[in-house]
DNA sequence: TGCCCGCGGGG
DNA sequence: GTGTACGCGGGCA
């Protein structure tokens, strides 16, 4: 018997001669893949009991193949409060759920608990497992295969050491696509496929174009051959892709289906696996799929500037590079005239967004790897998490340790009294709207972190009725008090993650490394998102008082800093939730720098102030009513005389071209040119125009995707008219078609006035419809702050109010 | 007002 | 796979 050691990049289980047996896939030192089964590891679950008479009623329980092999006695802490448990053991992972709902209905079970955490999570838990790290094995027996698989006596963590330079492989494809927006896999092919590596860079096509790396095949079905062929001599520990969840390797799996070609791409032969009801996910056993995408939407998105996630903004800002500019619409029509110097073209592009997204994959990946070691679950799955599952799943890892039992979902009734709760918000100082110079903005997140860390706050601390000691929280809406006698699970968790970020920023002080900005800014981003996490419906450790009992001290110590800044004579224009928004005035931005310095120096270590930026004008939307976490709404002008946008949602696909046009040219004409009667004109100058019916109508087409069969929807919606009327001329209208509409004159409900693009004339659109329900509601907020009531002015003719701005 | 429904990203 | 998004806004009932 001999020891191997292999760092660990991905794992799942099969069932084989009815046991679960665990697959690690993993890379030795020498670099070679490796499989190594595990068939030691079994399911369980745990029952808190009324009476130990049941204990045998449970052990007799078989419900299909599933057995119940063991009962073990276990004291536990449930919600910080000591008990005895009962931990069952079974055969299957799958009969799990079966005993769970046969035994919630006994009487003398009290509880249920930990029956939903996947198998494969529960064994590198248990097992104190990081994947992405270096694991020692005992092997037992060994079989050739296409990936040479051991059978082990025993799996052990030896060394967090990293596995060194993973190698990456980025894919991106360009598909023959005719019809404008709408994508249809099951009628157009793939065209091009690029493939971009370290030393590799490849583009696939199945037309002649001329150059240095691009490979012409006989036809589409050859390219797919040819991809998986390179994928297998390539060997990537990681594939990745930007929404090739959702778009590239579903598209090339079901490409691959028409032609019968199987992507048994995983280390096992197992194909590509597209899984995932409301959102698809895509699988590869062995090599770890990546969607860049995922994790800028989810995990990048509060430290981005941009609010559209498109590759081309996405890259600009984290590369400082945007994609080539090719005119897309016209590439099916390139392909068909076989325009060889035009497909040259797009053949570059195809390989230049390959290229962004490696290039962004090489550079997250060490802040992804961060994470997976924080929260020891695979690179692919952390990849995907949302700050609520990387909270819950950190603290699931740690409840471990503490001895703590994992509490359980709660269920679709529980989350919806959860969901009317309403929390006595962050303190919101109301911005004065209008156009501002010289704005300087702070960042006070981690304010809330050192508060639950501090003032231990936890499920098992808040109004806790047993202690003596406690500290009363500044609010007047509840009365709220925490337990000085113990110390909180939650809080202690934060905690360490705080000081375990304070160590390692004093490390970075004494020698800055990527290695460990990448930890901070993990353990960042994890800390600061508990408090979310506390009053998060579908959080296991819900804490409802807990996140009131934050907030309070929040408002508590964000209005001291509010003061300190007008104290030091700033003008504070806007604070909410995490930030604050200043006027420099007459002071320098040297003064902004200084004061923060100076807040710091009175806070204790585990708070920090950050000034996030400086900017030149900033457009200021107020929040409306008041309510908690209200995103901010404004638009500014950076340094780089760059317009950043945030929280003007309404450029969605769904909306006409004009509305999106007229709100990105006001926003350029009030931030650049600050000329906000130039604004109006332009406003009122597309508005006559609507009147008049003079606007291009292939400016008013409104494009929605149909999601399912007509007749299955309750609610009949304009696009679900759109579709009936494309039924009604004989043409199918089936589930994914985006539907072209325009609204035009007529009685009734919007639904009623809905037309198709091809039989509408320039008089018919319904003006009305455009200026009141796309153009106004485009740009209106952003008049509103400049107190100019758009729809108003635009149907007084006096211009004379014009001077009111 | 509450509920249903689509959006994002991708060509 | 012991299964999962999420948060928002428009239109209809």
């Amino acid at each position: 018997m001999t020891s191997i050691l292999f760092y660990l990049t991905s794992i799942t289980y099969k069932i084989e001669n009815n046991t679960p047996i665990i697959y690690l896939f993993g890379k030795t030192k020498e670099g070679k893949r490796l499989i190594v089964k595990d068939p030691t590891f079994q399911p369980y679950f745990y029952v808190l009991i009324k009476n130990e008479a049941i204990l045998e009623k449970i052990k007799n329980l078989a419900i299909e193949e599933g057995k119940v092999l063991k009962i073990e006695k276990i004291q536990k802490n449930y919600l910080e409060k000591e008990i005895t448990a009962h931990k069952i053991i079974v055969n299957l992972p799958s009969s799990i759920i079966k005993f769970k709902d046969e035994l919630k209905k006994w009487d003398e079970i009290e509880r249920v608990l930990e029956y939903d955490v996947l198998f494969t999570r529960r064994y590198l838990i248990d097992k104190k497992i990081t994947p992405m790290t270096l694991l020692k094995v005992e092997q037992n027996t060994i079989e050739k295969a296409k990936v040479t698989t051991i059978t082990a006596k025993t799996v052990e963590e030896d060394n967090e050491e990293l596995i060194p330079n993973p190698k990456i492989i980025a894919l991106d494809i360009e598909t023959y696509n005719p019809d404008g927006k709408q994508i249809n896999p099951e009628k157009n092919p793939i065209i091009m496929l690029a493939l971009k590596g370290e030393n590799y860079e490849k583009v696939l096509t199945w037309k002649k174009i001329n150059g240095k790396n691009i490979e012409i095949l006989n036809s589409e079905a050859d390219l797919l051959q040819r991809f998986k062929e390179i994928i297998e001599t390539e060997k990537p520990d990681i594939l990745t892709g930007y929404y090739s969840d959702g778009f590239d390797l579903p598209y090339i799996k079901s490409r691959a289906n028409k032609y019968r070609i199987k992507l048994d791409l995983g280390w096992d032969e197992s194909e590509l696996n597209i899984k995932g009801k409301t959102e698809k996910i895509a699988e590869i056993n062995g090599i770890i799929h990546l969607d860049v995408l995922k994790f800028v939407r989810r995990i990048m998105r509060t430290s981005l500037k941009t609010d559209t996630y498109t590759l081309d903004n996405v890259a600009q800002e984290i590369l400082g590079e945007h994609k080539h500019e090719v005119p897309l619409d016209l590439l099916a029509q390139t392909w068909d005239v076989e325009d060889e110097t035009q497909l040259k073209m797009f053949a570059d592009y195809n390989l230049h967004d390959a290229n962004l997204c490696y290039q962004l994959c090489k550079k997250l990946l060490p802040n992804m790897l961060e994470l997976v070691k924080i929260i020891s679950l695979p690179l692919f799955d952390v990849q995907r998490m949302s700050f609520s599952q990387l909270v819950e799943w950190y603290t699931i890892k740690q409840a471990q340790l503490f001895n703590e039992l994992i509490p359980n979902r709660p269920g679709y009734y529980t989350q919806q009294e959860r969901n009317k709760k309403r929390l006595h918000g962050a303190f919101v100082y109301e911005p004065t709207p209008g156009l501002y110079q010289n704005l300087v903005v702070f960042d006070y997140r981690s304010l809330y972190p050192s508060i639950i860390a501090s003032h231990n706050i936890s499920i098992g601390t808040v109004n806790c009725e047993t202690c003596e000691k406690k500290e009363k929280v500044p609010t007047e809406y509840a009365e709220l008090n925490i337990c000085k006698d113990k110390q909180g699970f939650l809080s202690t968790i934060i905690k360490n993650l705080i000081e375990k970020r304070a160590r390692i920023k004093i490390a970075i002080k004494k020698k800055p490394t990527q290695l460990l900005k990448a930890r901070s800014e993990a353990l960042k981003l994890l800390s600061n998102s508990f408090y979310g996490y506390l009053a998060f419906p579908m959080a296991r450790w819900y804490c409802f008082e807990g996140a009131e009992a934050t907030t309070a001290w929040a408002r508590f110590y964000v209005k001291n800093v509010i003061e300190k800044a007008k104290e030091t004579g700033f003008k504070v224009l806007y604070a909410d939730t995490d930030s604050c928004f200043i006027l420099l005035e007459k002071k320098t931005k040297k003064d902004a720098i200084n004061f923060c310095k100076e807040i710091n120096k009175n806070l204790s270590e585990q708070m920090e102030l950050e000034l996030q930026g400086y900017y030149h004008t900033g457009l200021f939307v107020g929040v409306k009513g008041s309510k908690t976490g209200a995103k901010k709404k404004y638009a500014l002008l950076d340094e780089n005389n760059k317009i950043i946008v945030k929280g003007f949602e309404t450029v969605r696909r769904n909306w006409s071209f004009i509305a999106k046009e007229v709100q990105k040219e006001v926003l350029n004409i009030i931030l650049k040119e600050k000329n906000k009667n130039k604004a109006f004109a332009y406003v009122k100058d597309v508005v006559e125009k609507l009147k008049k019916n003079k606007i291009d109508i292939n400016k008013l087409i409104i494009s929605t995707q149909l999601q399912k069969p007509i007749d299955e929807y309750e609610n009949v919606g304009p696009h679900v008219a759109a579709a009936k009327l494309l039924e009604k001329k004989g043409k199918p209208a089936l589930p994914g078609m985006l539907l072209k509409f325009i609204i035009c004159k007529g009685e009734g409900k919007i639904r009623d006035k809905v037309k198709l693009p091809e039989d509408v004339k320039n008089e018919d659109y319904d003006s009305e419809y455009y200026i009141y329900h796309q153009v106004i509601p485009a740009v209106e907020t952003i008049f509103n702050v400049l107190g100019l009531n758009i729809e108003k002015q635009l149907t007084e003719r006096d211009q004379t109010t014009l001077g009111q701005f």
